[in-house]
DNA sequence: GCATAGACAGACAGATCTGTATATATCAAG
DNA sequence: CTTGATATATACAGATCTGTCTGTCTATGC
């Protein structure tokens, strides 16, 4: 039975997805979520939380369907690297989180609209993005590259132009390129 | 002598830019360029008609500054191409626009508050990227690439993936990261 | 000098948004 | 059955936002 909380945190996240932060009223939260405006800010205290709310489950939700995807390719850890780009493919279709379709990535668009990096928003997209190049540092590092560090810097910065390039230009292709790309990268390993 | 259309699409610029779209009132930008709002509604007849005049603004702004930047490196078109990695990197250090300083891509960030493919200010984004893909695709050929076209779109990719880096994350070196790959895209080149 | 166009100043309407206050309903535990 | 926690419904305050209306000022061209 999924709580009151997690009613909000759901609904909001699909909304501010879809429909971004600053545009997204709390009234529409709630006639959606069925849920009382009481209730929202006994939870969440303010409009700001609830952001932050969202983004920390979006991160969740994100990497945690992100690592699932990449463990479909097997123990190869150069496997995996080349299979996130599929994922990406797939999530640019629409496909991976049913009822959210593909609005780009909800941390590029809160950086967006929170453009001071010392704002909440913008540090929780930033520790997300960093949280993501040290998954994939230890996947190089694992496939025996000579510079972990820096090829797993380069492997998320393909993936971020398929992100940015597949929405902005509604190009799914993207993924396909980034991860041509990438199998140059990883050539020489393994 | 500037215009006080020109004034309004300068500041409205800055403060989109910096704030958002959807953030940014029209009361502030009227405050802050001294301009009367009948005149605002006189030269644009509603804020979203502002919104698309400042991004069709920003586009001939940033691609006449790229391109500017892009022809510092002489005539050689793989120079050029690698030089755009440069100029990047100006940019995201502030030093690109005076004033603006660096709050990420206008385009993307307009996309990302725009969500709908469909919409307006969504299109010229994504106009505004298909136009620096096709200069892109010219010098490819120009340097006598096999396949121009498919280079062109890598090109734009580790641009895009540097934007959303050096932005979300704060990390202005993604310029370098994205020149040392293209660098080895680039490597079979003359 | 005078007419016309453009801009300014400021009030205002109407909608919407965040956040609060109050009073009521539900339900489980003791 | 009562108590306490949680949620609901609804009204409202106060701010803000877009867009309109009215009237005044100023500069330029004839």
């Amino acid at each position: 039975m999924r709580s009151r909380r997690d009613d909000l945190i759901e609904t909001a996240l699909k909304l501010f997805y879809t429909g971004g932060f600053n545009a997204t009223g709390i009234d529409k939260i709630l006639a959606e979520s069925g849920v009382a405006k009481m209730t929202l800010y006994k939870h969440f205290g303010s409009k700001d939380e609830l952001i932050l709310a969202v983004l920390k489950r979006r991160d969740e939700q994100f990497r945690g369907w992100l690592s699932g995807e990449m463990a479909k390719a097997g123990p190869s850890p150069k496997a995996q690297l080349l299979r996130m780009f599929d994922a990406l493919e797939i999530w640019f279709s629409g496909k991976a989180f049913p009822g959210l379709g593909f609005s780009g990535c909800a941390f590029i668009n809160a950086a967006g609209e929170f453009s001071d990096p010392a704002h909440p928003a913008h540090q929780i997209a930033a520790e997300h993005k960093e949280m993501l190049v040290r998954q994939f540092t230890e996947l190089c590092a694992e496939a025996g590259a000579a510079d972990p560090a820096s090829l797993a810097e380069e492997i998320a910065l393909l993936k971020e132009g398929a992100i940015a390039t597949a929405h902005v230009r509604n190009k799914p292709e993207a993924a396909k390129i980034a991860k041509a790309i990438a199998e140059r990268l990883l050539a020489d390993l393994d």
